[in-house]
DNA sequence: TCTGTTTCTGACCATATGGTCAAGACTATG
DNA sequence: CATAGTCTTGACCATATGGTCAGAAACAGA
């Protein structure tokens, strides 16, 4: 087995190769799928030949299977943070927020999604309907609670939440197309689109 | 070069292998995207030699371009018929509909697009940059016209639609998680989704 | 049935790709 | 500064993949 994934990062310098190897691998594996990208890529990317990635990771699937790990805790968190309030309306906003600040920082982690997404989910489909699936449910009860207590409008609480996961990562995924179509205004995209998706779930909310 | 390409379908036979062979490479190549993608795999799943695939197309390249064509039409046209009208509100709401009624009957059309701006769009940047813009750039003038007559609350127009292409192909390109979310209430998805999202875009477009 | 054309395929080629390995280079520590 | 352990790589292998080609099989029209 390689040295990293048994020993996790004993030394200075497997611990940096280990991030280099991880970041260049998302670089690549984000742009093109993991059928679609090559070790040779990755080395490139990293500045690291390829027998030396392969000293590090046991091979192109345990470098996925990593990221794939590591992407799935942090695109849980941002749900996770959504409890019950006094102003419901405001927790679910902040929520959005959350998550389109993340397609803006960390686009590659949500193409990686997308990407494995697309694919059927081979590598991930137990989390999803595992703790993604119990996660959700668990939020979608609470949004249940705040409808049943009058506190915003009756919407389908998953649907909601599926319809806050699209407007947001639409604008990390889908990038490309939407600089296309805005053009020179492209610029100030996040900002106008936190301000429009701000609006809307507002509007969807109220009472 | 193959016959297919130069005369487009001129003997029964051609026509009925080319629509066969466009077939599976559509089923072929949504899910696995281009590089991820094998003419062997194509060739199976059309039931035919590898040879001969390549006897009707120049390579899989032109294969792909084909289906990139055909797509792009088709997914304009639900756009296309978004036109001036007393109710602006159904107006865009049918629109709406037309789009997640694409995404429930055309999932690898969705998803075939969907990988491809995943990767950055190479191979349809222009058709992003040209028509695709063009007819969106007008639409959201109309969008402006009906907003600045009073007609319909303020929004962004760009965004507007950046939403109702997220909201409705999610549920083609994200279909696994979906289900996977939903569990054994997915059966009913589209016809939800179809709620929802119709209470939520007149929501927003509410004065 | 004959014949020119279209359709199809087994065998083949060049390259790309995931992965291995022995041996050399480097590094930390006594 | 010696040396045990860590790190790196050129050369190599097996398989996969895009694509070619000569000739066989099927077909359509006379």
């Amino acid at each position: 087995m390689a040295r990293a994934a048994s020993t996790k990062g004993r030394t200075r310098i497997q611990r940096e190769k280990t991030e280099q190897i991880l970041d260049a691998a998302l670089e690549v594996f984000s742009t093109y799928g993991f059928r679609g990208s090559t070790i040779d890529q990755i080395a490139t990317e990293a500045g690291l030949s390829k027998p030396n990635i392969l000293y590090y990771f046991d091979g192109k699937e345990a470098i996925h299977g990593v990221l794939l790990d590591r992407l799935l805790h942090k695109w849980l968190e941002p749900l996770n943070q959504l409890t019950d309030s006094d102003d419901p309306t405001r927790e679910i906003c902040d929520y959005v927020m959350r998550k389109l600040e993340m397609a803006r920082d960390f686009p590659r982690e949500s193409r990686l999604f997308a990407n494995e997404i697309l694919q059927g989910a081979p590598r991930i489909h137990d989390q999803l309907t595992g703790s993604l699936k119990t996660l959700t449910d668990e939020k979608a009860t609470l949004i249940q609670h705040w409808i049943d207590k009058g506190k915003i409008a009756p919407v389908d609480p998953h649907h909601l939440i599926f319809s806050i996961w699209s407007t947001t990562q639409h604008y990390a995924d889908f990038d490309v197309q939407v600089q296309s179509v805005l053009g020179d205004k492209s610029e100030q995209r996040f900002e106008i689109a936190a301000d429009h998706l701000n609006k809307m779930f507002r509007a969807v909310l109220k009472k």
